[in-house]
RNA sequence: CGCGGGGUGGAGCAGUCUGGUCAGCUCGCGUGGCUCAUAACCACGAGGUCGUAGGUUCAAAUCCUACCCCCGCAACCA
């Protein structure tokens, strides 16, 4: 049986700070595993960074610096991120590791069928280094925006990947979800994008244009282009091409990518591999953007939300749970802080938080924190599974609360306070309450599974609560109120 | 006529393929209950012409037609 997972994300480029979009990148793929291994599976978990290209060159320069020691220091922040959101990624790859840029020269040379040179014309600004759309000039009416220089009409030599080669190929790919799209609606625009084939790709750029990056084997006067220098990342990680290991892992079964990145993924990708002879990622995962308060984030609006002040105050797993819940995993979804702290406050604190508080609680005050005999919880965990497969996370978490909410109705109809009241004159009662309480010890490390993939440290607060068969002398809330955002219904009203 | 997605009580959504059992869920709001618990939990309730206008049908949120509005994509924009 296959058992090696493969799950990737994109590399995000290092010049720029992480921001939530990379998060949520990681955050996606790491539910995943988790919930892959709590199922037995060894799962690889790849994430990096895209080191290469003009602006790093650029940024590296204003620093006084080279480009490998800006890049050295550039990437730090994404790593931190992904552990920041507690990803259990299993691989760090960097485009500007020794073995990874070896490997791609390599695969520029297995593909050289699929290569070919031609003239690139277009308009040119020499502040920027760049080629602009025909589109983007018109519109600026023929000067950059940046350098208040005209465009000039230049023409280099590039090289290309006939992409065209292998349209019929990732076309029924496509269709036949040999390469799974995931949402249905993003495999259908992809497919309407494809309908007349694929264009051809420019590959390199001259040296002169791209300094920072990898060379064109056997022409020293071009530079690799970031295609084949940051997608073929997915398979050097594992080792491509000379450790023979990658092939227990690639295909990947899952592949992460932004709505933004889709077609790169699902069209010059595809290409490489099949030019490689290598098959195709089982699955790509595309989720939305994050809106704040229904805007767009950006830099000038100052609307931009920093995962790490999240996490610094709510803690990681609030971060985790609202991102999963209330982001839909594959449409944008909105942030801000009322909706966040509302979340946190009611659903974590008042639903799970104070369940698992009152639950200890009784078996503390009415037995000693002897919990006895716990009887498993017997919750049909089918739709919870079904939703986890399709990478429907809000849903998973419909399940589990519906059984949030089950475990408190329970609790309010049998009553043990009464129970535990009726000891002194009911022979049956001291049974009967210690029934009901490990059941619903049971019900709540039932609960505790399915919340391991997305919440993992709450996940383990709950089985040491409750799976030692007696409760701590200590109890702390799991999730204490926080009103930072949203008004405090404990304060006085002033009158 | 470029392509795709969507418009359902104050907010966020499900239901539309396979018409009736649909007007549902969560949050918020109101009333009551309870006291084990993090002013929490439980019950009940108010609130919607299901974008608009036509049509098909015994019956339409669900099918058909037209229109309005929002959003995404439209290939080198990491």
């Amino acid at each position: 049986m296959g058992k090696n997972l493969y799950i990737t994300t994109a590399i995000p480029y290092v010049n720029g700070t992480p921001h939530i979009g990379n998060a949520l990148d990681y955050l996606l793929a790491d539910i995943w595993t988790r919930y892959q291994i709590q199922n037995g599976k060894t799962v690889r978990f790849q994430i990096g960074t895209d080191e290469h290209g003009n602006k790093n060159a650029m940024k590296a320069a204003e620093k006084g610096l080279t480009p490998q020691q800006y890049a050295d220091q550039a990437y730090l922040p994404f790593k931190a991120m992904a552990e920041k959101v507690g990803s259990s990624y299993t691989d760090f790859i960097r485009t500007t590791d020794m073995h990874h840029k070896a490997a791609v020269q390599y695969i520029w040379q297995q593909l050289k069928d699929h290569i070919y040179k031609d003239t690139y014309e277009g308009w040119y600004c020499t502040g920027c280094e760049q080629f602009y759309t025909d589109k983007e000039v018109e519109l600026n009416n023929g000067s950059c925006p940046n350098h208040q220089k005209p465009f000039e009409h230049l023409s280099e030599e590039n090289y290309y990947l006939r992409c065209s080669d292998f349209s019929d190929e990732i076309r029924q790919a496509v269709e036949s979800n040999k390469m799974q799209i995931v949402p249905e609606f993003r495999k259908k625009e992809l497919l309407e994008m494809i309908k007349d084939g694929v264009k051809d790709v420019s590959i390199s750029r001259p040296r002169k244009s791209l300094s920072w990056g990898v060379p064109v084997p056997d022409d020293p006067e071009q530079v690799i282009y970031v295609w084949i220098d940051a997608l073929s990342n997915y398979i050097t990680v594992l080792g491509y091409p000379d450790n023979v290991e990658y092939k227990e892992f690639w295909p990947a079964d899952v592949q992460v990518v932004g709505k933004d990145i889709l077609r790169f993924h699902a069209i010059i990708w595809p290409a490489i591999l099949l030019g490689l002879g290598l098959p195709l990622p089982k699955k790509l995962l595309v989720h939305g953007f994050i809106n704040v308060g229904g805007a767009k984030i950006s830099k000038s609006v100052g609307n931009v939300v920093d995962p790490g002040e999240i996490i610094d105050t709510y803690g990681l797993d609030a971060f985790r749970y609202f991102f999963s819940r209330h982001i839909p995993t594959q449409e944008d979804g909105d942030f801000t802080w009322e909706k966040f702290e509302s979340a946190y406050n009611n659903e974590l604190g008042n639903d799970l938080g104070n369940l698992v508080q009152r639950t200890a609680s009784m078996i503390k005050r009415y037995q000693a924190g002897v919990i006895g005999e716990i009887t498993t919880g017997e919750h049909d965990m089918g739709p919870y599974r079904a939703a986890m497969e399709k990478f429907a996370f809000d849903q998973a978490f419909d399940e589990i609360w519906s059984m949030v909410r089950s475990l408190n109705q329970y609790i309010e109809q049998v009553k043990p306070w009464e129970i535990a009241k009726a000891r002194d004159t009911d022979t049956e009662a001291e049974g009967h309450l210690a029934e009901v309480l490990s059941h619903s010890a049971g019900a709540l490390l039932q609960i505790a599974d399915m919340l391991v993939p997305f919440l993992p440290a709450t996940a383990k607060k709950m089985h040491e609560l409750f799976e030692n068969g007696v409760i701590p002398d200590e109890l702390t809330p799991l999730f204490p109120k926080i009103y930072k955002h949203t008004d405090d219904p404990r304060a006085t009203p002033s009158v």
